[in-house]
DNA sequence: GGTAACAGGACTTGACAAGTCTTTTGCTGC
DNA sequence: GCAGCAAAAGACTTGTCAAGTCCTGTTACC
């Protein structure tokens, strides 16, 4: 259980990839895709939604391409990954009350609460610099 | 991300109402079914993977039901969840080396250890008497 | 032997993951 | 302002898996 899709992999591994190359060099998706490993048009379904959550830049024509949108140590892996699959639920009730009509006396519910947070915090404090290879 | 199925939800339910009621009395799957609002059809399966497992004791025939296989707070939420669920990982290169090919060098890698461990901490320190209500 | 209960297997339905393909929009540079 | 480059957008495909249902078998009690 509890699996990251493929989409959420790859997304972390391309902007890794961004996050590694030097300040302010564009990168193409079509290197971006060959470097990561993965199928260029589907990881272009990906950067459409980075460039839309605004975590990266992109230019459109002749020279165009990809940019992340701040500095590496500022972008965090909770924000890339919720970017692409959505915010972190171990279960459909800690999205909010009346998800599930039995919440309210629930002994489990604070339990998904927990784990939630848990994952949220590990995730929240890992920055792309860390991730980056130089 | 991340969600628990509704198989592993009402498999907690199932067990919780177990751990709930006297010891040694014998819960028929009818009676569960309708305490938890789980069809009984689709309880069913999951009594029967938790039996398979060993965490409960089954008993056909007339008289016949459910029992928790031991005490209620030598049971842990880890074991209902993974019994049912499988494995927890957050992602796929967690089960084993060679999952992915990029495991050698990937620095994301180690994250998702660590969420696996901090998750399956907090499950593992949750027993069923914790969750029985009384 | 009849009935009460769980066990097991086959099957259905819908959603969603993981892509692909095609067209459109915007940009740059001659 | 036209050519060509690159991302944006949307429609489509394919397969898997979640969430059940249904039917038949097996075991136990009386
Ligand atoms: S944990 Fe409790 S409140 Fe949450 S979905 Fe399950 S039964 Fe409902
Ligand atoms: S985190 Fe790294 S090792 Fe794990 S699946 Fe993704 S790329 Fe592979």
């Amino acid at each position: 259980m509890m699996e990251l899709t493929r989409k959420g992999d790859y997304a972390i591994r391309g902007i890794v990839y961004l996050a590694s190359q030097p300040p302010n060099k564009i990168s193409l998706l079509s290197e971006i895709a060959a470097a990561v490993d993965v199928p260029q048009t589907f990881l272009a379904k990906i950067f459409q939604q980075f460039s839309k959550t605004g975590i990266v830049k992109s230019f459109r024509g002749t020279g165009g391409g990809f940019l992340l949108a701040g500095p590496p140590e500022e972008i965090t892996l909770l924000q890339v990954v919720e970017a692409v699959e959505g915010p972190i639920l171990p279960n459909r009730c800690v999205l909010k009350a009346g998800e599930c009509e039995r919440d309210v006396s629930c002994t489990v519910h604070p339990v998904w609460h927990q784990v939630q947070q848990k994952v949220r915090g590990i995730l929240a404090n890992i920055t792309l610099k860390d991730l980056a290879t130089n």
